[in-house]
DNA sequence: ATTGAAGTTTGACGCAGATCAAAACGGGGG
DNA sequence: CCCCCGTTTTGATCTGCGTCAAACTTCAAT
């Protein structure tokens, strides 16, 4: 009996987001410990998604947004003649499932490209808690923006650069949400595949071989398979934003 | 005095949400009559804009979020090195500044398309009245994942679709809010030039031009100069979905 | 009305990246 | 350990769209 509770009580300590390393990069980040107590009741659960698997899927109604705890995950956007595309790659720390709160439906897929963990956060309790804690409310605010943010960034990338810069873009915004995670901004092993990192950028994958290998002739980085380094930084972003063309 | 009052009352009633034929399609969707006229407090002032000038600019800092009630206002992302790419096109009832919130600083330029009014709404007062209003809060947040839904489908636009695609894909999303808005989802004035389509859709001026004048050729469509008929709905959906390639 | 600047159309040509093809590689399951 | 299948690389060729150029239209300013 005491050991079932305590099993509990552990479970929930694991799950707690004030035991989690990630706190200052998720959704509490920026709380005070006292606030941080009452987010801790928002996890109602951790699920963990095996490679390949979904975490959710387009069309799917929404009942949590997901907190990513550790693993990779991609999300897809379909068009409905069967078109996909990969709208962006997710990692800890990472909060999906934002473009779902329009409808109540989720519009993209989410699959892990590695065994992966994720707390699931339901939407009504997360509105309900940040309507008593200021805090938490402007983070989730926060959050949202930057993801529009970040997605005007695919948008120029997509729309206004050639091959080569938006791969040097892709490398190099892994690389800093690498490093802001504590890992090598120089050193990673890239989960996806080249037809995956294709179609987040617009490229075919045999585009993204040759210019991988194009940079690695050039000295900018050394990939084997998918493990990646890059040799300089600096020369890629320079190839971001100097490069001539496509005025 | 008693005259000068009456003005200061006309002036907040003609400002208000509650007496704006956009209420239901703006920031106070689906709110109750009381609610209403909470939200009425919020409009601190409108402002007007005159074609071609700016309603904020990147970089400037974030006061406040703004709600288009006349017009027709772009906005544009840059890159460091001068490029610039319009990120969407914004009529009434559209919020415009979102993006800013993450980091309390503008990301993109807004500037009018023609003369415009838009409704300033203090993103501190905003978020201090959805937290008495529940339905403010849930409808401000659906906006925000609307917004990121949006972005996904210029995305998939961007990445996977070939020239005439994204144009008849323009041409019914902008047919779509226009009927959205009690006009003519056929019949409509496009208000932005070749060059700025092209910057939205990632193509150039002339492949519009030479995409338009192919669309009229084959009676999709009239196009003269910036007045445009559409003549068959169905055809333009086709194109968007049926056509083969780029797997 | 006149003039100029900005926007649009259309043609000719070139090239970045798509497509097709085939060989080499790598890693997970028996 | 080997086999097999999915992934990656590399080459050859093709093509949609960009680039350059020139003529035309529209509209705002004088």
């Amino acid at each position: 009996m005491a050991t079932t509770l305590r099993i509990v009580e552990v479970e929930k300590l694991k799950n707690a987001c004030s035991a989690c390393s990630l706190h200052e990069l998720c959704l509490p980040a920026g709380l005070s410990a006292a606030e941080l107590q009452s987010v801790d009741q928002l996890i109602d659960r951790r699920r963990s998604v095996k490679r390949g698997d979904y975490l959710f899927r387009s069309g799917a109604a929404l009942h949590s947004l997901y907190a990513i705890r550790s693993g990779f995950i991609k999300s897809c956007v379909l068009h409905e003649d069967g078109r996909e595309q990969v709208a962006g790659f997710h990692m800890m720390g990472d909060l999906m499932g934002l473009d779902a709160i329009g409808t109540n439906q989720h519009l993209c897929d989410a699959v892990a490209l590695e065994d992966s963990e994720v707390c699931e956060i339901p939407l009504k309790e997360l509105e309900g808690m940040s309507r008593n804690i200021p805090s938490l409310q402007q983070h989730f605010h926060r959050i949202m923006s930057q993801e529009i943010a970040r997605d005007y960034g695919v948008m120029l990338l997509l729309g206004s650069m050639r091959a080569e810069e938006r791969l040097a873009a892709f490398l190099l915004n892994l690389s800093q949400r690498f490093s802001a995670r504590g890992y090598s901004a120089t050193e990673f092993h890239l989960r996806m595949t080249r037809e995956e990192i294709g179609s987040y950028l617009g490229l075919k994958l045999e585009t993204v071989s040759r210019t991988l290998s194009r940079f690695q002739a050039q000295g900018l980085i050394a990939v084997q398979n998918k493990h990646l380094r890059i040799l300089s930084l600096d020369n890629l972003r320079e190839l971001v934003s100097h490069h001539s063309c496509r005025s």
